[in-house]
Formats: structure tokens, sequence, C-alpha cells
DNA sequence: GTAACGTTGGA
DNA sequence: CCAACGTTA
């Protein structure tokens, strides 16, 4: 250990200090630590809320590692790049990070690692994103899970390491190296939305996804495997975007669950699988990363897809004026919050593809856009589920009715009251938030009737079912 | 090779 | 029941 070589800790989506094999890895090195974080391409890249609530992350962190005596350097550019700047000015001999699965960061970070080490640093990476590393899961063939079952059956039983605490001491260096000033980076320049009314959604950081996750698994988790189909209630944990942004690690989870499920929970295993879920969309991209991009089954390539994302009929399904009131609903929602319930998605996915038979992509577009808890893995395994063209997919006559959707998991019309406000006559707040968030180019107002849906329930359902019949599927 | 199975449904 | 085939063991 060393000459006392400061060693870089390139952060990312692992911003928390508890259960972080790369900080405890990096503190190991008995030197000062630096962490840092880089504003490259990748995150660039990013959509407008994610985005956004990626500077609310960051601000958070570098104010909790203030508070420790450290410090969160902020940097734009290549990573290679700023990393060899950084090894320049600090002297570091190390850089420790926690993987990525996906292929630009799989792409970046096995290049960073590999001209590191040629410069004769010390370059390593560290679990902390998944359970399971990909290839740590296998089927008795030797292949990758396509069904979710099997693979959950393979993993079920298998020991999680218990979560590390956070250090006590994070090795402050003597002197800092410069760092931008996260003000000028505009992470939310992309916004033109009300973002303040956004802000009161948004659950940033460890201690209120500690603080939730405590909550969750002692007053809820009991009742979630039923409670968590109904969108007007706070039924699910609510752990998206800490997961997304590693706020939170899922081992922590894990364990919280198991905890839960021993203490006789009855939910406890329905809320578990639901981390695999995460796990299985990770091992599918990292298996094969075409996911995010094409047709997991190519035999969908030729099925004619509107893939315009600027039609009359895609435009009211972003704006949320359908005239589908589940649809409207989930989608004004995600507007105003970031987020959408977990059944709102599969129905506003399955309106998307099947009754206006546009493309997956024009949906994960929006949602990657949209989502405070945007997840690349996840985003791209659920939408193509949706569509029927991925693994363990809904068959293609399976097309959600949002109507019998509504009555089955909106008996009470919470969730249409907290979000469709016309017609109604006192509208919630939240849903009038709405007309606060959307911009004034949409030109809508809380007190234009509720739209006449353009596109009739049964007349989308039959024109999916043919087109899908024509092509003998 | 065989056979069972498949998150979330609709009518 | 629909209608169906790839995945898994």
């Amino acid at each position: 250990m060393s000459d006392n070589k400061p060693t870089l800790l390139w952060l990312r989506r692992d911003l928390r200090l508890s259960d972080h094999p790369a900080l405890c890895a990096a503190l190991d090195q008995g030197a000062p630590v630096i962490p840092v974080f880089i504003l490259d391409d990748c995150a660039e890249a990013l959509g407008a809320a994610p985005k956004w609530r990626l500077g609310l992350a960051l601000e958070h962190f570098a104010q909790v590692l203030e508070a420790r005596g450290s410090r969160l350097i902020l940097r734009r550019g290549d990573a290679l790049d700023v990393l060899r700047d950084l090894v320049r000015e600090t002297g570091a001999g190390a850089v420790h990070w926690s993987r990525l699965y996906d292929p630009a960061a799989i792409a970046r970070d096995k290049a960073v690692k590999s001209a590191l080490k040629e410069d004769g640093i010390d370059a390593q990476s560290h679990a902390g994103h998944l359970l399971f590393e990909p290839w740590t899961v296998e089927t008795k063939e030797g292949g990758y899970y396509k069904v979710y079952s099997p693979m959950w059956r393979a993993v079920k039983d298998r020991d999680v390491a218990a979560p590390l605490p956070a250090p006590k001491d994070l090795r402050a260096p003597e002197a800092w190296p410069a760092s931008d000033d996260l003000a000028d980076w505009r992470m939310g320049a992309a916004m033109n939305r009300g973002a303040e009314v956004c802000l009161p959604y948004q659950q940033v950081g460890e201690e209120a996804a500690q603080e939730r996750l405590a909550w969750f698994t002692r007053e809820s988790i009991d009742r979630y495997k039923t409670r968590r189909d109904l969108p007007g209630i706070d039924g699910t944990s609510n752990l998206s975007e800490n997961l997304a942004l590693g706020e939170i690690s899922p081992a922590q989870c894990w364990h919280a669950g198991l905890r839960a499920l021993h203490e006789g929970a009855g939910g406890a295993e329905t809320w578990i699988k639901e981390l695999v879920w995460r796990e299985f969309a990770y091992h599918l991209i990292y298996h094969t990363p075409q996911i995010a991009t094409r047709n997991w089954r190519e035999k969908w390539d030729d099925f004619p897809w509107n893939e315009d994302g600027s039609t009359a009929e895609v435009t009211a399904w972003k704006q949320g004026r359908t005239g589908v009131p589940f649809v409207d609903a989930a989608m004004r929602e995600m507007y105003v919050t970031g987020r959408m319930h977990n059944r709102a998605r599969m129905i506003v996915a399955s309106y998307l593809t099947k009754h206006l038979m546009t493309h997956w992509r024009v949906g994960q577009a929006w949602f990657d856009d949209c989502l405070t808890d945007w997840d690349i893995a996840s985003n791209a395994m659920g939408w193509q589920w949706a569509a029927g063209s991925g693994p363990d997919a809904s068959p293609y006559f399976r097309i959600f009715n949002p109507e019998t959707q509504l009555e089955k998991f909106d008996p009470d019309g919470n969730f249409v009251r907290a979000w469709i406000a016309e017609g109604y006559d006192t509208p919630s707040d939240t849903a009038l938030s709405y007309f606060d968030a959307i911009p004034r180019s949409w030109g809508l107002s809380a007190t234009d009737s509720y739209p006449r849906p353009a596109l009739e329930l049964s007349e989308g359902r039959e024109r999916a079912l043919n087109a899908y019949q024509e092509r003998s599927f």
C-alpha cells in the first residue's frame, strides 16, 4: 500500500456510501480517496428528466460527501481523458469503479481499463449494481436465461453477500483537484416542463431511500402482492429511481425483503421477485445488447409498425389526451412525477404498440425523456415485453383493454381522479398540476373538455389482431 | 429425443 | 377457450 498515492473513485450509478464495494476497495488501498463524477457522452445523452434527476442526485451526494470531510470532484469530457488528467494532477495510482452492463458503458469501461493499465495505473471494476453478475447465472445447457421463471428458480436460494456498512473515514486527500461547478452543467436545461412541479416527487439520496425501504418493508410489503397492482394507491416500494442511480443497492433491498419474509410478511417474496426482474433485464442486455435498439425476435422486423413519433395519435399519447382515461392518467402521472406505476406502464405500452400499432422504440424514446427512474435495461425489456418482440414476451393476442383494466385495478377511480382534471367540478390538485408542468406549446388547459377518443378501443384491437394474423404469427 | 411451461389477459 | 412456440429440463 502505498506510497500514499491517492486513489480515484469514479462514480457513475452508485451514488451511495453504504454497500459500495468499489468505495470500500478504494479505501482499502490505504491512501486518500478522490471521488469523481464525469459528465461524458453517456451522461450527456440522457433524456431531459433523467438528466435533471441525476443533477439532483449529484448535488445531494456532493453535500453528503462534504459533510464527511470529502468532496465530489466534477469534470466534463471524455472519461479516459478526464481520468488521465486527474491522474496527472493528483498523482493517483489507482482508479476504482462499479460495473455497468449496457453496451455503451461496457465499451467505454473496457477501453478505459486497458488504457489506464497501459499507463501503469491500477484500474479495477467492482460489482454492486446487481445481485448476480450476469456471467454467473447459466442454464444447465450453459446459456443465459431467456425466460424469467427458470432464472428465478435458479437464483432464488442463492446467498447474496450481506451489505457492506458505510465507511466511517472517507480519507480525504490533503489537497483537492479542481472541480466544475454543478450549476454550470445545467442538468435541468432540457426540462422544458415545470421542474418545480416535479421536484416534490423526487426521493433524492441514500438516506431518503433507506428510510423508504425501512418503511416499506415494515408497513407495506405484507400487502404488496395485491396492492402493487393498484395505481391509485401507494402500494409499491417506490425505490426505482434510487435503484437506477445507485442511491440504494439491490443487495440492501434483497436482504430487507428476506428479513420481512422471515418475519412472515406475505408479499415479501413477490417483491423480491421484482428485484430479480431487474436482474433479468440486466442479464438480457448484457448477453443480447441489441435488446435496447432492435427487435429481440427478428421475425418482428417486417411488422408494419408506425415508426413516426410525431403523428397526431402518438402526440396525443405522449400528451395524455388519447381520450382513454387509464392511458391519459398514466402519461400525465409520468410527466409530473417522473415515474409511472408498473401496471400503468403495461397499459400505455400495450395501447401504443397494439392499438396504435406504433413501434416500441417510439414509446421507449419518450420514456427515456420523461422517467426520473430511467433504467436502460428495464426500459428496453419492458417495452419489448409489451410489444411482443422480446424474450418471455406477452403473446400477440394479449391486448390489454384499458377499460376493463381500469375497472379491475382502479375500481374507486382514485388513479383517474388523481391525474385527469377535465370533467370534474373539483379536480384534484395533482390533476391540475399537470397543466402547470406541460409546455405552453402544447396548448392544453384544465378547462378544456376531456378529449373524445380518436380511435375506438375495439377498432384498434381488431386492427392489431388482423395485422398480426396476416403475418401468420 | 420428449414434454411441460410460460408475470401481469380478453371475451 | 383463445392459439401457440420457444425455452427449459
